[in-house]
RNA sequence: GGGCGCGUAGCUCAGUGGUAGAGCACUACGUUGACAUCGUAGGGGUCACUGGUUCGAACCCAGUCGCGCCCA
């Protein structure tokens, strides 16, 4: 059957899928050669939530570049694929799902029914990122699909917690945390984000005790000496928090402001509460900001609590879990205190109810100074959008700063590689400063914390129960509620898959493993963790190499987003456009280090190229060009196949160059030139005459070459493009499926070594030149017209005889005569060896044909004055190397015979005119 | 404030010292049974600016302007 005019992607890639499927195409090690390597790529778990973006598709066609080509190389391939449970993430989804449905909310239901619903959940919807994966193409070994929460996943966290534990990484800490009021649970450090925020910056007077005054400059001379001072029995604190005072422990000034350092050790009563607190000299403080004094609330904010432990301030607490006020029943907070009616009122407020509560009881009772616009960060809880607080908690700290150096070590002795390479100084820069990482939350979905408590609460930390229960001596015990951070466990994920820490076969086989292919944004999540928790608890590098793309945004630059409405949804494209095309068009914009925009216009022309494969194949077909099984590029003979061979070798070289180096971009463009504008464009078109030539040994060879050459075309594509190629490699009774062919293995200097390349290089120039002419002389385009040469070198002469019919057939020539002069009315065209021109009396337009030379010798006698120039130049020929030195010799002199032919031509018209 | 990056054709972007490129868009013309999702030809650029290094700079260096991202 023959095939259709267009490729319908839709229908192919429903039953190419389904046939790589049902013969387990992508399973680890299918294809693999005896004797290669292995190679093996982790897939980035997407969140068992997720649904494929952009971002997801890019990441994956370049993984699936990687992977189909080492595939079809021959080597034992793995790639693992997986999803992640994203604590925060899933459990979100899951709740809100409940409450929409009116059931019984996750409080309600107690932690085994919820968890049993997550689970529940997570069979019937968390699939769903799998399937879109598949719909573009992507060749993992689906068999081996893991979950970060699978039992053998599981119990690898629990060991390495328990490992780590034991070797004093892992501790238990009070300390202030990241607090997410929306979720209730701690967040790392990553997990905050800056944003900036227009606010207040209030002054608020705190009355100084015991009588105590001092004398305020007011008034400055112009050396800035003050004049003028004001006596004060209270002290003006700046705050951006009012609504925290009630926990405040102290206040600060510089040690070196003069203003205040009659005042440092005295002490000032907080207004509402009446708690006396100290003054105290820190660095903290900053002179220029505000009034220079600045209330210390140590529980509640993470400078206040260095300048807490520097001077012995106490952190109080008045806070609960969702960042309403505490105060009622909050011993630490009444210590001491004589709070005022007014003041217990707060108690239960949202903080910022409390906030506009607090500033006008400072209005009213006069102890507000005033109050300043003031723009500063506020940090944001990543998940909720809410302001975290900063909370006094007891936390699961990694002592991360014991476990970095062999991570920072193994980069900058290049033993794991980051492309490009400017990400390791982000990298870097993380990791030299790295804080303890924050791994409990105080979430339900994740692994539990395996650590027991005894009534004592003395702890015990094992792999299970029973462990526990025995180091406790059967004391009855209760387990830490806490899960673990989600990054503690995807950090785990290369060897976690793989089976650690049992010795399996695949673990002893792909790990370490080669390549991560990950986004910037997750650097510091989730690549810097890998490498610390891989070499803490295994010793080695997880990967050698990580490669770090670009954002995908909109085709204007901006950041795809839903509150933006621009999401590109990449089933749609796929459902539109097919998959090859999407996938070549993220290919095609694959440049290390910049963002891609991504314009539909761009996925449409890809399916288009799609198509011109589809119709080169077709071509093939109509002509009856079958693949020859003992063809031997090297042993062709006719100059056109000789040159496409060539061509094919050129290309099939800078592909696996570009590929080596990660350049993907380079390797479509590369594929992507060569098969529309070198085999379809040109080749296709000699083939159609060589054809017609009629001499069965060319009409033979031209028929196996082209066969070749459309595999070689299927090969080098298929990793970009794997359902076209595999559908119409597929026209062919083959031994193998596409995906486990052969990845072309062409000696380029034996291939290209020949004459032919010059040749017909020379015959498409000479094509080009009439071609340019006639189409400005207005030559009808259907009409045959006679070639006259005048002036030809022997060699090009014998290129052209055997040449001719091409030459005649794509430039619409009738007939080559010789010529000893040029006739007039005849438009003149200079080639590399020669002179042709080309007879058009009655069709030619003397203005049109002037203004052609005149455009023509303008740009050759310019550079032909550059050229001179150079030349003349003494320091050009003492310092260039001999070889552009002679390169630039030639080029002068060829310019120079072009130049002498269209002046020529040219004065000849205006001695006519 | 610190760090990283970007500024090349109308648009989106390649281009690591030796003749400024691609795709899209635009204009004109449609011939040859693979393809109109196509073909042929054409127009279009002070490579942000200033200075330096060099025989030679889009490319290297310094500064300026504009834009983006990350960290504090």
């Amino acid at each position: 059957m023959a095939l259709e005019k267009t490729y319908d992607a839709g229908s192919v890639e429903r039953r190419i899928a389904a046939e790589w499927e049902k013969r387990g195409a992508f399973a680890a090690g299918a294809n693999a050669k005896s004797g290669t390597g292995s190679y093996c790529i982790m897939i980035p778990p997407p969140n068992v939530t997720g649904l494929l973006h952009m971002g997801h598709a890019f990441n994956n066609t370049i993984q699936d570049i990687l992977v189909r080509r080492n595939r079809m190389r021959g080597l034992d391939v793995l790639w693992q694929p997986g999803q992640d449970h994203a604590g925060i993430a899933t459990q979100m989804v899951v709740e809100r799902e409940l409450a929409e449905k009116g059931q019984p909310s996750r409080t309600e239901l107690g932690r085994e029914k919820f968890l049993q619903r997550v689970w529940d959940w997570k069979e019937e919807s968390g699939g769903a990122i799998i399937q879109q994966l598949k719909r573009l193409g992507a060749s993992c070994d689906w068999s081996r699909n893991r979950f970060t929460m699978d039992k053998g996943f599981h119990d690898a966290v629990l060991r390495v917690f328990v490992d780590l534990h034991r070797k004093g990484l892992i501790y238990r800490g009070k300390r202030l945390v990241n607090w997410d009021p929306h979720f209730e649970t701690a967040i790392s450090d990553l997990e905050v984000e800056q944003v900036e925020t227009d606010g207040k910056l209030w002054r608020l007077r705190y009355p100084l005790e015991n009588g105590e005054f001092y004398n305020h400059p007011v008034a400055w001379d112009d050396d800035g000496k003050p004049i003028e001072w004001q006596r004060r029995d209270y002290l003006v604190v700046a705050t951006t928090r009012p609504e925290t005072m009630l926990g405040d422990t102290g206040v600060a000034v510089h040690p070196e402001d003069e203003r205040y350092r009659s005042l440092i050790g005295k002490t000032v009563r907080l207004p509402l509460c009446n708690r006396s607190i100290p003054i105290v000299a820190d660095h903290h403080a900053d002179p220029e900001k505000g009034a220079g004094a600045v209330k210390i609330t140590p529980a509640h904010d993470f400078n206040d609590w260095e300048v807490g432990l520097r001077c012995g301030l106490k952190p109080i607490n008045i806070m609960h879990t969702d960042a309403s006020l505490k105060l009622t029943g909050n011993d630490e907070f009444l210590a001491g205190c004589e709070v005022s009616d007014e003041a217990l009122e707060l108690h239960g407020l949202d903080r910022y109810a409390a906030r506009d509560r607090i500033v006008q009881l400072a209005e009213t009772q006069g102890w507000l100074d005033g109050v300043d616009d003031d723009r500063h960060t506020v940090p944001h809880g990543d998940r909720s959008k809410v302001a975290v607080e900063p909370f006094l908690t007891d936390q699961w700290f990694v002592d991360a700063g014991k476990i970095v150096g062999p991570a920072i070590e193994s980069v900058r002795e290049g033993r794991t590689r980051i492309l490009p390479a400017q990400f390791e100084k982000t990298y870097f820069s993380w990791l030299e400063n790295i804080e303890p990482w924050c791994i409990s939350r105080q979430l339900w979905w994740g692994h539990q914390i395996p650590v027991w408590y005894d009534e004592e609460g003395n702890q015990y930390c094992a792999a299970s129960e029973a462990e526990a229960s025995t180091m406790a001596g059967g004391k009855p015990l209760t387990r830490d509620p806490d899960v673990l951070d989600t990054w503690f466990s995807s950090g785990l994920w290369p060897i976690g898959t793989l089976g650690w820490p049992q010795p399996t076969p695949e673990y002893n086989r792909y790990f370490p493993t080669d390549v991560l292919v990950t986004g910037f944004d997750i650097i510091f999540f989730w690549v810097a963790r890998m490498m610390m928790m891989q070499l803490a608890v295994v010793g080695k590098e997880p990967f050698h190499t990580v490669y770090v793309h670009a954002l995908v945004r909109d085709e204007f630059g901006r950041k795809m987003s839903k509150s933006l409405g621009n999401v590109i949804d990449p089933i749609e494209l796929i459902d539109k456009y097919g998959a090859d095309a999407v996938r070549f068009t993220l290919a095609s914009m694959a440049v290390m280090g910049r963002d891609l925009r991504l314009s539909e216009q761009r996925v449409k022309g890809y399916r288009n190229f799609a198509t011109k494969i589809w119709n080169a194949a077709r071509f093939v077909e109509l002509n009856e060009c079958r693949p020859d099984p003992d063809f031997d590029p090297s042993g062709v003979q006719s100059t056109v196949n000789q040159w496409i061979v060539g061509k094919v070798a050129d290309t099939a070289t800078s592909v696996d160059a570009a590929l080596a180096s990660y350049r993907f971009n380079d390797a479509a463009h590369t594929l992507y030139d060569f098969v529309w504008g070198g085999f379809c464009d040109w080749y296709v078109e000699f083939a159609k005459e060589l054809f017609r030539s009629g001499d069965p040994a060319v009409v033979e060879e031209t028929r196996s070459v082209t066969a070749w050459v459309l595999d070689q075309c299927l090969l080098l594509l298929h990793p970009f493009m794997p359902f076209v190629t595999e559908e119409l490699w597929g026209r062919e009774p083959r031994g193998k499926m596409l995906v486990h062919s052969d990845w072309p293995d062409l000696n380029a200097n034996a291939l290209t070594g020949s004459s032919s390349v010059k040749d017909i290089g020379w015959i498409i120039r000479l094509i080009e030149e009439i071609r340019s002419v006639r189409s400005q002389m207005r030559v009808p385009a259907g009409q045959r017209i006679t070639l006259l040469q005048t002036e030809l070198e022997d060699g090009f002469v014998r290129t052209l005889s055997a040449n001719k019919e091409l030459v005649f057939r794509l430039a619409r020539i009738s007939e080559l005569r010789m010529t000893a002069s040029v006739p007039t009315d005849a438009a003149v065209i200079a080639v590399e060896g020669g002179v042709f021109c080309l007879p058009l009396r009655g069709v030619i337009d003397v203005a049109a044909e002037t203004a052609r030379l005149e455009k023509s010798l303008n740009a050759i006698n310019g550079e032909i004055r550059a050229l001179r120039s150079r030349l003349a130049n003494p320091g050009f020929l003492n310092n260039a190397p001999s070889e552009v030195l002679r390169e630039t010799g030639l080029r002068l002199s060829s310019r120079d015979e072009e130049a002498a032919v269209l002046q020529a031509a040219l004065n000849r018209f205006q001695a006519k005119g």
